[in-house]
DNA sequence: GAGAATTTGTACGTATGTATG
DNA sequence: ACATACATACGTACAAATTCT
């Protein structure tokens, strides 16, 4: 799915919101993995720093959580921190 | 101060360890204003993506405040997240 | 073990947008 | 109007670790 560029929201944000939905609707659910970096790229038209912004802020929501070299997956328990 | 590029340590946490720095020897004292992207840029020779992932990363550690379109600044209590 | 493909990490350069001073 | 400063976005390149053939 396409971003829509004529929304003001930040592309990252209209990423991030898609694979959010994805895994709150259970098409993806823990442990499973999200796409890579580069099918986002092709999935969604946009730059690869844009795809990784994407991710990152997922990571920071608590999504999901990303093995270096290997991919992201969806978190186990997907939207809690796991913090204090 | 120049990064040391032989030093396999990513560049914009060299970048990030310097302002650090400054700031726990208190040359860099709360609110005052850490130097612009530019001013790291041309300070540490790295490009304005590192720079700003320095300045992310010091924000994401509690030593610095980032205010939109107006500067980022030494965190009240530099080093605490602030959260629970 | 060798080699290719995949995937994330780091880094540089550039451009445009938005808000402030 | 202009300069400053952060935010977003695209493109490119190479490194490192893993996975697959």
């Amino acid at each position: 799915m396409q971003v829509d560029r004529f929304d003001p929201t930040p592309l990252y944000q209209q990423v991030a919101r898609a694979i959010r939905e994805q895994i709150q609707s259970g098409s993806l659910k823990p442990r499973d993995p999200i796409p890579s970096e580069s099918e986002l790229v092709a999935d969604h038209g946009v730059a690869r720093e844009t795809a990784r912004r994407a991710v990152a802020l997922l990571r920071e929501e608590g999504w999901v959580v990303t093995l270096p070299q290997r991919g992201t997956f969806v978190a186990d328990r997907p939207g809690r921190t796991g913090g204090s």
